[in-house]
DNA sequence: AAACAATTGACAGCATGCTGTCATGTTACT
DNA sequence: AGTAACATGACAGCATGCTGTCAATTGTTT
């Protein structure tokens, strides 16, 4: 009989949707606890990376899943603001480290209350035990596609 | 002692990060899918929307999580392409509901293949049983905060 | 040392999604 | 009925992220 279990087709595809309207979610939280600030979502991921270590562009791209060329951008903005800055790579001409500056530091302080309250009603909202359960989940189905990456990917 | 669980800052952190790389995830594979196709990932999810039932645009805007300006530049672009069409609403006057034609479904067809080959290697991937499981996770995550949105977000 | 490949930054162009705004059509309320 | 509130489409402008391309730098191989 074909209602044993749905196919691998529908529930990848489930998945696939809520990601989608997840990552739309957290990004209009974000565009809303930023704002007032110098801040907007793109920018404090950026800087939120080189808060206490700094790091090549090229580097952050890599850590967050993003291109270089998008952060490259981000981080121009940012040090145009003044709320980063790049300071001369001692392993790298060309590549130069982002780091924080004391005014961006300030930026990031002056959305942390709001970012606790956030977080707050969603662990109220949700239960810590589901919160911690579905951020295990989460990171597993990431950890598992990122290291297979290259056959699902990168041949297409 | 501090450490008999992590802070609800933190969990959600992770959550919105790992998600953050999931969207990008699906969304170069969707590319990738749908690459020699004449569909992107984005028009890709608007087709598969109407494909058994016309909607209006606004509708499918928030059946999906986005606004309706985004989806009716979406729309449009798949009605000057042939691939949908609009059809006029006995129930609104302007608002026209928004149709598959042989056409887009022709495109639809094209990469199911491909489609049901990359689930299946994800559903190898992870085993079914994790791969349900973080379904429920993340779909039960998304239901209880869309539920909750106003108190989340609107007032921000 | 020289040649080659890989990494990185820089720039241009494009796709996608957002906000703001307005006119038009629909619904609800009195 | 008439009016106000709401929903919808249309358009403009902007932010974000992508691909493609090139030159400069670094690392590797011979």
């Amino acid at each position: 009989m074909k209602e044993r279990n749905r196919s691998s087709v529908e529930v990848v595809n489930g998945i696939v949707l809520d990601v989608f309207k997840l990552n739309g979610y957290f990004i209009k939280a974000a565009d809303c606890l930023t704002k007032g600030s110098e801040l907007t979502s793109a920018r404090w991921q950026v800087l939120g990376i080189v808060l206490h270590e700094q790091h090549t562009v090229a580097a952050i791209a890599r850590s967050i899943g993003l291109t270089r060329q998008s952060v490259q951008r981000i981080a121009d903005v940012l040090v145009i603001d003044g709320l980063a800055e790049y300071l001369p790579n001692p392993a790298h001409k060309r590549a130069k480290l982002l780091s924080c500056t004391e005014k961006g530091l300030n930026s990031i302080k002056t959305i942390r209350p709001k970012v606790v309250t956030w977080a707050e009603r969603i662990n109220d909202l949700i239960g810590q035990d589901e919160l911690n359960e579905a951020e295990k989940a989460i990171n597993n189905l990431l950890s598992k596609l990122m290291i297979a990456e290259e056959q699902l990917i990168t041949r297409c």
